[in-house]
DNA sequence: AGCACGCCGACT
DNA sequence: GTCGGCGTGCTC
């Protein structure tokens, strides 16, 4: 907690130089403006009651309503084709000297690159809420006796408004629920019936508490001794307590308080109360750990480095990345500075924050998409704080406004998850958290068992010391406005083998074809079952992923082999058993939609249906039939959608409630679990036959990530791997645990046809609710990039339909550019094309996508 | 995004 | 004739 006069407004800052032309107390300002599709600068007046800097956030007059902006500069006089007359005020500084300079040179990095509006960066970087804008609200002031002479729609409207006590609606709200509300309006307001107001938007507040502090010691014959005793109990607790608590402790009233405040012996206050999880539970403090000699020489690297620097910490699973990453932050809290730790998703690493907080305590923070929005803007607002601290966060966490950064460390970097995909800007969190690294000069450190192919080639090929040569240099995709990088400012550092030489676990693939042939037709082959079977025997733990995708379970019919399907996607429903007597549900992994299990074939009024596929479900009911005594937990989206779900189904599995864990890809994000000795791949073959350039890499990581799940304790572990396809190269590689055999097998084929991490993509997803409409402006766009890619140096994949079509009753289509990151190419112009499409055909751009989707 | 204005089809 | 649809353009 902090001083609650600490606003937003008047507290930390720094001059702002550099950026712009510096600081004003009134003129004229340019305002960015939150409002899609303006992408020009306003000019505003600064009335003299504002002190004002370059980088605010306003809250400014635009068309009827209030808006927010920021401020980017100052200027002397108005554009010639701008009359006085049109300028207003700014109504309000919402938040003043935030960010220093670099931070808004990032943004606008970030915005240049994935070619998406400034402000729509800005909005992702700051909590919801800073950039408010108002609405407006319609409020009834005549009685209800008046409607006989008003037109029908204003009958509808009041009688809307008086439904409510509080006799007011949001405008929009009549609009929805009123069709052809404007004219009503009209004339309900030029009767004055009803009135018109904006509600300024609710921008997040800090909460504030009662706070008793103690402000005199020493003779206190003035007081009673009740009075004493609540002295005594503020003493004991360093003489600061909330007052709510301390009226609890003492059995005390509020008047109680102020009487001993009126003799001025204790002061109370309004302090402001974090909403954050921060003091959640009392950490057993831990010791940092001996480290093995791999460990400490990459320790040592890290604590060498000044200024910017990458760093790849390749560490195999169970090398111990965490304690290193925890030695190295210590020196650098030492050092007064904060770290920024990024982890895939921070519900799947409970185990991973709690190893923080046992070491760190509550300077350890946690920051993400999931908090409530108050939680939100308390953590981030506490991080202007200059108290060297540690953020732990998902992607959008590298926004963290720290001012005093010393490290970023990204955990697992090459996990899908990094990478935003939906709403512009479709970032990259690897390649920001670079440009962030450089601008703050830090280092980065990049930690992963199998590392993306991008870093692995950006870090062989700049560090010092390459672990092998694969390939003669080749030109890197250089990313925007970044200078070239230092000699030795990119470091490999390998962690090869597990603490306290653990042994990786072999890894046997097992052929189904073969089980096939010898007539076991159940999804577990013997050499699984046997394993199973010996792992219970042992009384040991095992695990068992499964790779799931949307439509891999469905529901037939088995007369006539109808299959339910989702009326707003082209996929099939997946099949859900909820409890044991709840009625079974059809769900759509695509937008949700949920319906009853038919009792009847709809085609043919068939009762006999058919359930395919593998899910979870699937596998725990066969589990449950070939193996009555085993106990099964399932981890999968359908178990963990509960806020605290990962955890206790991690604790039960711990305290060994349970004998196996059955699940999708959650399992693979760095779970440790000691008591694990095997691991069993249902099915590889789903992973191998994904459809993109991709598909090897993904393959490669996941299956050598789950079978480092297993042989972390003392008990060595095993892993299985059934497939159809068992002489696929990657499976070998994972078999070895040889990442490099993988590498080397896999950049000559990415380097052949310029994938990445040679070439570059751009993908532009096109949407419509209307199927013609996409189609006719997807050819047409088609047509023009195929026309300039000759002389603008790049490729054009497609136009092609999304994999899946339609997605929630839109139509979706993709066209894909690809390109040499060496200059030659010159792209279109966006705007250009977004002008060929209609108001109802929707175009984005994908920079580096990940999704082919 | 809102909110104007303004141009076209159905109805008193 | 008017009402009421919604497509186009502007907001400092």
């Amino acid at each position: 907690m902090y001083d609650s006069d600490l606003s937003l407004v008047s507290s930390v800052s720094e001059p702002i130089t550099g950026y712009a032309l510096g600081t004003k107390a009134s003129g004229l300002v340019e305002v960015l403006v939150d409002c899609p599709g303006i992408q020009a600068l306003y000019t505003y007046n600064v009335p003299e009651q504002f002190q004002l800097q370059i980088g605010d956030i306003l809250s400014v007059p635009l068309g009827g309503q209030v808006v927010g902006g920021i401020a980017i500069r100052f200027v002397d006089r108005l554009p010639d084709s701008l009359a006085i007359s049109k300028i207003k005020d700014i109504e309000d500084v919402v938040a003043s000297g935030l960010f220093k300079p670099n931070y808004w040179q990032w943004l606008t990095q970030i915005a240049d690159y994935y070619y998406t509006p400034l402000i729509q960066v800005i909005k992702v970087a700051l909590p919801p809420g800073l950039l408010a804008r108002s609405h407006r609200r319609i409020r009834a002031i005549a009685d209800v006796n008046a409607e006989i002479f008003v037109g029908d729609i204003a009958k509808k409207i009041l009688k809307l408004l008086h439904g409510k006590s509080e006799k007011n609606y949001s405008w929009q709200y009549i609009q929805q629920q009123i069709p052809g509300a404007r004219r009503g309006l009209r004339e309900l307001l030029d009767r004055q019936l009803v009135e018109s107001y904006l509600e300024s938007g609710q921008t997040q507040q800090p909460k504030l508490q009662k706070a008793v502090i103690l402000t005199a010691d020493g003779a206190a014959e003035d007081l009673t001794d009740r009075q004493r005793e609540i002295i005594e109990i503020l003493k004991q607790h360093d003489g600061e307590l909330w007052q709510s608590e301390l009226l609890k402790l003492g059995g005390t009233t509020s008047a109680t308080l102020n009487k001993i405040a009126e003799k001025g012996y204790i002061a109370i206050v309004n302090k402001e109360k974090l909403r954050s999880e921060r003091e959640l539970g009392i950490f057993q403090q831990e010791p940092a750990k001996l480290l093995t000699s791999d460990q400490a020489l990459a320790l040592a690297t890290i604590d060498s480095l000044t200024g910017f620097a990458r760093v790849l910490l390749h560490g195999v699973t169970g090398s111990g990345k965490t304690e290193v990453y925890l030695q190295a932050i210590e020196r650098i809290l030492a050092r007064e500075q904060s770290v920024l730790v990024l982890v895939p998703e921070i519900g799947l690493t409970p185990q991973l924050t709690d190893r923080f907080r046992s070491r760190f305590g509550d300077r350890v923070c946690v920051y993400h998409s999931a908090l409530s929005d108050g939680e939100r803007y308390d953590t981030w607002r506490q991080m202007f704080d200059r108290t060297p601290q540690i953020i732990i966060g998902t992607r959008s966490a590298i926004f963290a406004p720290l001012p005093n950064l010393g490290l970023i460390i990204l955990d697992e970097e090459h996990d899908s998850s990094f990478k935003q995909d939906q709403p512009a800007p479709t970032y990259q969190t690897r390649d920001i958290a670079n440009w962030r690294a450089q601008l703050e000069s830090c280092p980065l450190i990049l930690g992963s068992a199998t590392p993306s192919l991008e870093t692995w080639v950006t870090i062989t090929q700049n560090s010092p010391s390459p672990p092998l040569s694969l390939s003669p240099p080749l030109p890197l995709p250089p990313s925007p406005n970044s200078q070239p990088p230092t000699p030795n400012s990119h470091h490999y550092l390998p962690l090869p083998t597990r603490v306290h030489s653990r042994p990786l676990p072999p890894v046997q693939i097992v052929d189904m074809r073969q089980e096939l042939k010898n007539n076991n037709r159940s999804i577990f082959s013997r050499p699984l079952v046997q394993a199973l079977q010996q792992m219970q025997a042992n009384k040991q733990q095992g695990i068992l992923f499964i790779h799931r995708r949307g439509h891999s379970t469905f529901v037939s019919c088995r007369a006539c082999g109808y299959v339910c399907e989702c009326p707003n996607c082209d996929v099939s429903l997946a099949y859900h058993q909820p409890g044991t007597s709840a009625q079974a549900l059809l769900r759509c992994h695509y937008c949700n939609h949920c319906q009853p299990q038919p009792p009847r074939c709809p085609e043919c009024d068939s009762p006999y249906f058919k359930y395919f596929g593998s899910g979870t479900q699937k596998i725990v009911e066969e589990l449950n039939q070939q193996f009555p005594k085993l106990k099964c937990l399932r981890f999968d989206s359908d178990t963990t959608s509960t806020k605290g779900s990962h955890r206790r189904i991690l604790t039960a599995f711990v305290q060994g409630e349970a004998d196996l864990l059955v699940g999708t890809q959650m399992l693979t994000k760095g779970l440790d679990l000691p008591q694990v000795t095997l691991v069993g791949v249902v099915a590889a073959d789903g992973l191998l036959h994904l459809s993109d350039y991709r598909a090897a890499e993904r393959t490669f990581q996941t299956l050598t990530q789950v079978a480092g799940r297993c042989g972390r304790g003392d008990e060595a572990g095993r892993v299985i791997i059934q497939t159809y396809n068992p002489e696929h190269p990657v499976l070998a590689a994972v078999t070895k645990h040889d990442y490099q055999a993988f590498i080397a097998a896999e950049l000559p084929e990415r380097r052949m046809l310029d994938y990445p991490p040679y070439g570059k993509l751009i993908l532009l997803r096109f949407s419509s609710l209307d199927a013609d409409a996409v189609e006719r402006t997807v050819t047409e766009i088609g047509t023009i990039l195929i026309e300039a890619s000759i002389a603008g140096h790049y490729e054009v994949l497609g136009p092609a339909p999304a994999t899946v079509m339609r997605v929630n009753n839109r139509y979706r289509w993709q066209i894909m550019l690809k390109y040499l990151p060496d200059g030659s190419a010159s792209l279109p112009d966006w705007e250009v094309l977004r002008s060929k499409c209609s108001n109802v055909v929707k175009m984005t751009i994908d920079v580096d996508p990940q999704n082919f989707l």
